[in-house]
DNA sequence: TTGTAAGCGTTATCAA
DNA sequence: TTGATAACGCTTACAA
């Protein structure tokens, strides 16, 4: 590999030079550009990043944590990151952090051992506190899909109340007013919120809210049919079902077609996410659009302009789902 | 960002003395080691990657060219990689390439100016000359699910003949007579494979073989739902479907029940990836494992081993796929 | 078992 | 517009 120093001496001109019509950091000659590209070209020279990191005390690398790296949901996203940076000439670092709090944290320390420039971080478990002490440090980060009040100027979020009534405000429009909620995991404020938006559509329609027509779900199959074995246990009647997320919502709909009970016809079904799998399920899944490429791009822009200074258009932190009417949910039939 | 100087000065040692109670690189004595971990702890030092590598000559990342980071098939790969390298205190920077010739080639060049100590490549569209070349050059590389007769050991690949046979050999046995078969873009070689296995199994059966019963697909939903249409419009009576593909095989069950078929009673379908999404379609689909997973983890430990020089258990090379039988493949009913 | 000192390949600050 | 030269923070002979 040959060096910046080779490159100086076959062109005749000194190491700075080089360094500055790579960089263009200062004007040169153009006769003299010519000569140092002839001599970059004819070595195949190519600059070693390592080495100008050290000296110019960047990386132009940005940490990526995540939950997990497979699953339809981060692949989305990590893909609209990669994408924008790719462009920019800076390179990804990714790291999964599996919703555990230690798991994160060590993620978070392994990137910033890496000397990241930046971290997008999509983190659940560890708390409020701990991002903000991390705040305090060198490495700024953007949040996705987390508010922390401290932090509001670098969290990207969806409006994931909104969300939770959307969904259910398309289930009373259709009629529907036996429902049930199959939740995420409570602890997460994402599942939270889509339930509150849930009760709040629930109240503007005049009607109460029962405890008994919540089920605690895990985001994952097991929870949605868990979720219908409960119902059908305690005898509760449903006509249609929210599920805080499309794999409940697809879990859900397997245990109740095993159950005997006709999808839609019998039981309307709506999940959250609008994630591939919601195409593929049958009937084809109602859902709420969760716009994460969206947000992955711009957590990606965040960091161009916050970091390395580049204009960007003015920047979105707060996103807002779209109801997406497939299959898996009518109109409540008429008795 | 205190740096190792100010632990030597801290600890009262020399800087040697401090690189070698981080990596233990010679004995030190205890006692002296203690004075240099205190003061490390104190100063809350942490070491400064790139420096490190701009001394040693490694980076200790290693870059993962992908065809697309999204979509259910790669985010399983990454995911163990990633996981394996962890522990093993690498990082991972990824890349996608987008099954094109040129993209791939950016990808790769842009992962080598990064300095990557190896590369785990899953590269689709670039020549075999062209990896012949980047053999030549200096940094190591495992290729994935792809077979180059000069680079064998380097590459970790799936039987996808096998597959492709067993597939056939499945649909045979529950005694279907009237196959139709829609093949991924046929210029990649796993999608020759697979419909090699295809062929083997039918000839076996002493079935002969009708060009008119291949469709050749994209590996996409689309494919699997053009395929049908294909069938159908040629008037070709077809009682079981082998798709060489998950979203292919998704796309084509669709298709089928729009068209008014009955699945699997009226028409038997086949996948092959087993990917996630395979739980999630009505009927379950029956599929061929693919264990990308555990390929993954192996390119991982090849570089773990041939690279870093750790000790691994024997790496294996080539995978053997595995017949999954879920709901939509069923015998063939006798009239 | 420990210390000294020469790199590693750039960038960046001064001068010229 | 260019050139010297001192960092950048660490690893690694070589000596002691």
């Amino acid at each position: 590999m040959p060096t910046i120093y080779e490159v100086s001496k076959l062109a005749g001109v000194s190491l700075a030079t080089v360094s500055r019509v790579m960089n263009n950091t200062s004007p040169v000659r153009e006769s003299t550009r010519k000569k140092v590209e002839a001599a970059m070209a004819e070595l195949g020279y190519r600059p070693n990043s390592i080495a100008r990191s050290l000296a110019s005390n960047r990386s132009d690398s940005i940490g990526i944590l995540v939950s997990e790296l497979h699953g339809p949901f981060y692949g989305a996203m990590i893909s609209s990151i990669e994408a924008e940076f790719r462009t920019a000439g800076k390179h990804v670092i990714i790291a999964a952090g599996h919703s555990e709090e230690a798991t994160e944290r060590d993620g978070i320390e392994f990137l910033l051992s890496r000397n990241c420039d930046a971290l997008i971080l999509h983190v659940e478990a560890v708390s409020d506190e701990y991002l903000v002490q991390l705040k305090a440090k060198e490495i700024p980060f953007v949040l996705i899909n987390r508010q922390v009040p401290q932090l509001q100027p670098q969290c990207i979020s969806l409006n994931n109340k909104l969300g939770g009534y959307l969904a259910t405000q398309l289930l009373l429009r259709q009629g529907h007013r036996q429902l049930g909620y199959i939740s995420g995991p409570l602890w997460k404020t994402d599942a939270q919120d889509r339930y509150r938006g849930h009760q709040l559509a629930l109240q503007e329609a005049g009607l109460d809210w029962d405890p008994k027509r919540l089920f605690e779900g895990d985001y994952h199959e097991d929870g949605g049919s868990a979720g219908i074995r409960y119902f059908l246990q305690q005898g509760i009647p449903l006509t249609a079902l929210i599920c805080a997320n499309d794999e409940m919502a697809s879990g859900a709909m397997t245990e109740a077609r095993e159950q005997g009970l006709f999808i839609p016809q019998q039981l309307s079904i709506i999940g959250f996410d609008n994630v591939m799998l919601s195409h593929y399920t049958y009937p084809k899944l109602s859902t709420i659009d969760y716009p994460i490429a969206a947000m992955g791009q711009m957590a990606a822009r965040w960091v161009l302009k916050e970091v390395y200074q580049q204009k960007q258009p003015e920047l979105q932190l707060v996103f807002e789902p779209r109801l997406i009417e497939r299959d898996s949910c009518v109109v409540l039939p008429q008795p």
